[in-house]
DNA sequence: GACATATAGTTTATCGCTAAACTATAATGG
DNA sequence: CCATTATAGTTTAGCGATAAACTATATGTC
């Protein structure tokens, strides 16, 4: 007898929970952004621990985009600006004449432990202020609801 | 004995958590922003729906950044496109020569009423997918999150 | 009342992202 | 083998956001 429209208390909750993850995201971008060295994004420092984290020091940038879901463009952009700063080195995939490999370069390596320390203080604020279990059950449930989103959008725009 | 540094385990759960919000941002605001009107974009019709919903139809651009928690810059960004698109109308304040106050139009009324409906398919899929509980337990949590991080920001660069 | 400071709004530059168009190379299948 | 189609990467245009500089009006204080 209802239905046919969404429910309209899952509407408010919708609304109430993607207002809060834009707004945390926001807080939390900036939060951190500001501590970052010099020209390291958090596109860019996200990246360079990728490498670090997966033990990797090859990816190509259609894998990366991939990874990070973000479009192509978007890497190339990332890719390059830290090129240009010398923390990754981009070469030709020898076995693929379209492809490129991206690698961590030791400035690289070092750049992403200088804003690991950067971040320390920030993080250590937080943990001073957020009880850290409240934050880890939130995680597997954010986890679940990320991979619904993403099994359920609209065909692929550009993969 | 321990800590100088941030608890470790709360590092890699922060950098979860952010994770994860991150990409429900990114998921969450391309799924919606791909069903609106025209030119309305998610800030636009948060704007519109603002006023709706609070059952205001006046408020300073001012108010309105710190109600959405962006810049002036922002705001003057997205309510100069609102009112370009007739959805919102902009006039002097008559009792603040420096203000402004921003209404909506009966057009922008409208707008928003075609925005939700277009965003109901969108919403009634999430609802098949999701335990509405599930999302709406998450709630509160953010919020208490949100005001958290809201609270310990570096010292405003602009209000 | 005049000067210093705070607040309202705009502008410009920069960043990350998407989408879409484009180039180049690979893979597939008649 | 050649034509079609798929994949890798780049480029351009547009959006939302920040930060910082700037204009204009208010306010507070001496």
């Amino acid at each position: 007898m209802t239905a046919d429209r969404p429910n309209p208390d899952f509407s408010k909750i919708a609304f109430s929970f993607f207002n809060e993850i834009a707004i945390i995201d926001q807080l939390g971008r900036n939060r951190f952004e500001r501590v970052l060295p010099d020209g390291l994004s958090i596109a860019g420092f996200s990246l360079l621990n990728h490498f670090v984290r997966l033990n990797k020091d090859q990816d190509t940038p259609s894998h990366l985009a991939k990874a990070f879901q973000v479009t192509k463009g978007a890497m190339t952009n990332t890719i390059h600006r830290l090129d240009a700063l010398g923390l990754v080195t981009i070469v030709a995939d020898p076995s693929d004449g379209r492809g490129k490999l991206v690698s961590i370069t030791q400035a690289g390596r070092a750049a992403r432990e200088d804003a690991i320390a950067r971040l320390a203080p920030s993080l250590q604020q937080l943990a001073g202020l957020i009880d850290p279990n409240e934050l880890a059950n939130l995680v597997p449930t954010l986890m679940k609801l990320r991979a619904i989103l993403d099994a359920n959008r609209e065909p692929d725009p550009q993969s």
